[in-house]
RNA sequence: GGGCCGCUAGCUCAACUGGCAGAGCGCCGUGCUGAUAACGCGGAGGUACGUGGUUCGAGUCCACGGCGGCCCA
């Protein structure tokens, strides 16, 4: 028998009661055992960074993460679940640097020491990884924690280090530079939401109009503009755009070139001698402004096209400075142009730019400009004011710094990774050929290093001799044991002799771009191929991961560009790419705005069912998610209350007539046509389901299912209600309950991935025991109907024409009518329920709504009855009593003559209706004369009623 | 500066391939109810971001522009 549901149910709570049943019970491991054996299905988890709390947004991705893996499980599939915890990176660092109250490079190294900042690092990513697992499971999120990957362990590491041994075998890592914005003073580079902290609007700095002379041709001089004159020692080479229209314009006894929708920078009104198109400048040579910059060997100092000139500002002409720009230094190394540092990282002139040597960029500037008036170069010098990042943490001005960098040459495989990524499924679909297409179009070599300290250590070793080259690929080629801490600084004492001299290798200072870590988990996670060689095989490549899609870049890209350049195709077969939680506004919801939904409110207030249905059905996939408090509570009242309504129904009948699951099933064929209709939808629902689930598809499965449950609710039980309240337990009746059960227990296995604690408290009671989530997912029946779905459809849509023409007519639906017409014929089960519901004799048929509005009395009299029923239920539910409870019933209504013939001639019906033993009219006594009564109203007169329990 | 996505009722969002602009919430009126924190019917509420184009016909396709978002530079 089930067990009583209270309909008054909180959500909240019941999910709490089923969390700690899933714990005490092991549910997970429990599908996980059931399904050891079958074939897999293969789930990533993208690591969080454990170093901060869980938010909203988390609950997004994880609830379609958790979706699948519910789904593939219930269909029989194998879907190991491991967690996965990202540890390194800046925002560890970050975090680190501001609980010492410290900052930047030199007080880590000088002030508290790489060994106890990384120890202080490690400490710092446990710290919420407690909160992070509470907080799955408050979601239903099920994952193995226990047996999480941790991109900080030696294992971990090493599987890191082989793959990029593995790449490296392949010539396909690489030195080179990399500018980034830079920080002079704290001798370290920003990162770019370090960089978004600090700029600062209105700074003050030279703008500079310089000639360049041409070799051929020295009166002519090509003008060119910076705001960064300390970067003219190192010119090596100007840039302009082909197809901009240039002139050269008499100055004086010479002449300049520019570009002509830059005319107005000219002093004065200029004469045109001579028009061009950029491509037409190309090749051209220029003297030198000052012999440094330059290696002997390679050409430079010409004028080159790029695609980055813009004449909204300067000349049309830009000067450019190899490794004092990230157009500059991308220029120089597609056009082979030479260039080496005039600055260190001191951002201090180097002792051979001798006319500056010593001098701090910022000091130079105006040496600069003195120098160039001084010999005649240039053309005029101003201030401009403009935004200008700075240091956010010692407020120098940041200059563009090319840094050693190791790449990459993710673009030799460019081609392999479009094609690898044209094989992905994406959902939404535009995001292949879109964000992620045109981010691999754009592909540049991936730049692996980080010059910080918490991070897995390039394995990259160097002799300080000859300068040779070597990757190692595990702990063992270092004499390290296997599970030695691989971080810095102990890594960096770890030294080889070199193999082509007698010199010493030592490690190269850098870490790794946590990205790389995270893209590695594939194999990584096993510790491949040290270990678990045939996990890894069996589990790559994932069928299916999911984030939002901030990771295009970030996860996406790393998964796929690893595991093109190692395995030669892509690590995930689909992925659904979800947009961001955003507040009412449209803005992202982020801490620093303070305009996040907290998810302890959301869980507290709604239930994480009702935020993860939420994110099912509130929008497409792809799309953002205004989230609000009102947004959840429409989904609770619209969704959960009805559904858990429908079961607390059932239930409640379930037991009053002690219905049994066990006895043989009334053929469908032999059912009601509603039991009918309703096994057909729900069969329809089945297959939509499956299919859209199939096609990665939530939101049309999950909408599908919500509308069912408003068929289910406003229609079936509404239209069946009478069916499970009649007295006699009929055939029909037991129609009715079969129907009902297993719409329930199929609804609840339908929705157990979606929402996972609510169809479990439903399916565990139904099914007496067992939970939703060991069973399977139902296939769809063959009670699919499509004629019966069409007429039933029509036939609502008859009703509710019946019904606005009697609104129209001013005439209740409690008042019985002869007929209405009707412009749809229907079978007689059909039309039995459209007369009931429209409370009409008949239908007749023609080409028009039209109401029969004559009122017989012997129709009044029905309808008066049917008020005295409908006000004596609300007697009975004033009074307390439970729906089966049997009453007497006395009144007294002394003179109301039509009250009294309606009940002369409806007693019977009106007794069975609010289940009287006894309807018996007193006129002997007032009411005065003995109390206890209630006032009834009925069409506007009142008499007293005397109701008591059988 | 570039890429992608979005812009439909007060709010949140729909509408297969171009074919009568919809639902829910909220509001007003009304009806119904011994399953409901409900439900039904009616009503108010729309310059579909703008402009131009293709078409017999455009919310839908194309172009340009605007606003918002994300990402990149």
């Amino acid at each position: 028998m089930f067990d009583p549901v209270n309909q008054k149910v909180s959500f909240p709570e019941l999910e709490q009661q089923l969390m700690a049943t899933w714990k005490q019970e092991r549910t997970f491991q429990k599908s996980l055992e059931l399904r050891s054996g079958r074939p897999r299905f293969v789930f990533y988890e993208g690591p969080p960074t454990a170093n901060g709390k869980p938010a909203t947004h988390h609950i997004l991705a994880r609830s379609f993460k958790d979706l699948f893996g519910r789904y593939k499980t219930m269909r029989g599939f194998y879907v190991e679940r491991k967690g996965g915890w990202d540890t390194h990176g800046l925002p560890v660092e970050i975090e680190v640097e501001k609980k010492l109250g410290i900052s930047g490079k030199f007080d880590i190294e000088n002030e508290i020491g790489i060994e106890r900042f990384n120890q202080l690092c490690r400490e710092s990513v446990h710290e919420y990884v407690n909160d992070w697992v509470a907080f799955s499971e408050r979601m239903a999120f099920w994952a193995d924690y226990d047996d999480a990957y941790w991109t900080l362990t030696s294992d971990y590491i090493q599987s890191v280090w082989w793959s990029l041994s593995e790449m490296w075998k392949q010539g396909l890592v690489y030195k080179g530079f990399r500018v980034a914005p830079y920080c002079s003073r704290c001798a370290t580079p920003l990162s770019s939401h370090e960089l978004a902290q600090g700029y600062r609007d209105n700074v003050p700095d030279p703008s500079v109009f310089v000639r360049f002379r041409l070799k051929n041709d020295p009166k002519t001089s090509i003008l060119a503009w910076t705001t960064t004159p300390w970067t003219l020692p190192g010119n090596v080479a100007l840039a302009v755009d082909e197809d901009v229209d240039y002139i050269k314009v008499k100055d004086g006894d010479e002449f300049l070139i520019l570009a002509e929708a830059r005319i107005e920078v000219l002093e004065e009104r200029p004469e045109v001698i001579d028009r061009m198109k950029g491509r037409d400048l190309v090749g051209l040579e220029y003297e030198p402004l000052y012999p440094y910059s330059v290696p002997t060997e390679g050409r430079a100092q010409y004028v080159v096209d790029a695609d980055f000139v813009s004449t909204d500002e300067g000349t049309g002409v830009v000067h450019t400075s190899a490794l004092y720009g990230v157009d500059d230094l991308r220029l120089c190394q597609e056009k082979g142009i030479p260039f080496r540092h005039t600055v260190g990282l001191d951002g201090k002139f180097l002792p051979y730019v001798d006319k500056f040597a010593g001098l701090h960029v910022k000091e130079a500037d105006p040496v600069i400009i003195d120098d160039l008036k001084a010999r005649g170069l240039l053309y005029k010098a101003e201030t401009i004011l403009h935004t200008y990042p700075e240091c956010w943490r010692c407020k120098t001005p940041l200059i563009y710094y090319a840094l050693d960098s190791w790449y990459i040459r993710t673009t030799e495989r460019k081609a392999e990774l479009i094609a690898n990524n044209a094989a992905t499924n994406w959902v939404p679909a535009h995001v292949k050929t879109g964000r992620m297409g045109d981010w691999l179009e754009n592909n540049v070599d991936w730049a692996i290093s980080r010059s910080r300290y918490w991070g897995t250590p390039l394995p990259f070793w160097v002799c300080e001799k000859c300068g040779e080259q070597r990757c190692v690929s595990a702990a063992s080629e270092l004499g390290l044991a296997d599970d030695a801490d691989l971080h810095r600084p102990y890594i960096d004492g770890a030294t080889l002799p070199c193999s082509k001299c007698d010199g010493t290798m030592r490690r190269v200072p850098e870490v790794l771009d946590c990205w790389y870590d995270s893209g590695a988990m594939p194999f990584a996670q096993r510790g491949y191929p040290r270990k678990g060689a045939e996990e890894f095989k069996e589990t790559f490549p994932a069928d299916f991961i999911s984030e939002a899609l901030d990771q295009t870049r970030g996860w996406f890209y790393s998964l796929l560009a690893i595991s093109t350049l190692l395995f030669k195709q892509n690590a995930y077969r689909n992925v659904i790419c979800l947009g961001l939680v955003i507040d009412p506004k449209g803005k992202k919801a982020s801490k620093s705005r303070g305009n996040v939904l907290d998810p302890n409110f959301i869980f507290d207030n709604f239930g994480s069912d009702a935020v993860r249905w939420y994110f099912f059905t509130s929008t497409q996939v792809g799309e953002n998610y205004r989230t609000t408090p009102e947004t959840l509570r429409e989904t609770v009242q619209q969704f959960f209350i009805p559904l858990w309504n429908c079961y607390s129904f059932f239930v409640t009948y379930a037991r009053l007539d002690t219905f049994e699951t066990a006895q043989p099933q009334v053929p469908i064929a032999e059912r009601h046509v509603l039991d009918r209709w309703l096994l057909s939808k729900l069969s329809g629902l089945n297959a939509a389901v499956t299919g859209g689930l199939d096609r990665y598809d939530a939101i049309e499965p999950a909408r599908r299912i919500q509308r069912f449950v408003d068929d289910l609710s406003n229609w079936y039980i509404r239209r069946s209600r009478r069916r499970f309240w009649k007295s006699q337990s009929d055939r029909d009746k037991l129609a009715a309950y079969q129907t009902l059960f297993e719409v329930l227990t199929t609804l609840s296995r339908l929705m157990a991935p979606f929402a996972p604690f609510i169809s479990d408290a439903m399916y565990r009671n139904l099914s007496e025991g067992g939970s939703v989530h060991l069973a399977d997912f139902p296939e769809a029946s063959s009670a699919q109907d499509p004629d019966l779905e069409r007429q039933m459809a029509a036939a609502r849509t008859a009703v509710e024409a019946g019904l606005a023409a009697r609104d129209a007519a001013k005439l209740k639906v409690r008042q019985p009518l002869q007929s209405i017409t009707l412009t749809d014929n229907f079978d007689h089960e059909i039309a039995a329920i459209v007369r009931d519901e429209l409370n009409v004799k008949e239908l007749k048929y023609g080409s028009k709504v039209e109401l029969d509005t004559n009122i017989t009395d012997d129709l009044r009299l029905e309808g008066i009855a049917r008020d005295i029923v409908r006000a004596l239920q609300e007697l009975r539910k004033k009074k307390g009593l439970q729906p089966q409870d049997r009453v007497h019933i006395r009144y007294a209504a002394p003179g109301y003559d039509l009250l009294l013939r309606a009940i002369e001639r409806h007693g019977v019906y009106i007794k069975s209706e609010v289940l009287a033993l006894a309807l018996e009219h007193v006129d002997r006594h007032l009411p005065e004369e003995e109390p206890g009564f209630d006032v009834l109203e009925v069409r506007g007169e009142s008499f007293p009623v005397w109701m008591t329990r059988a």
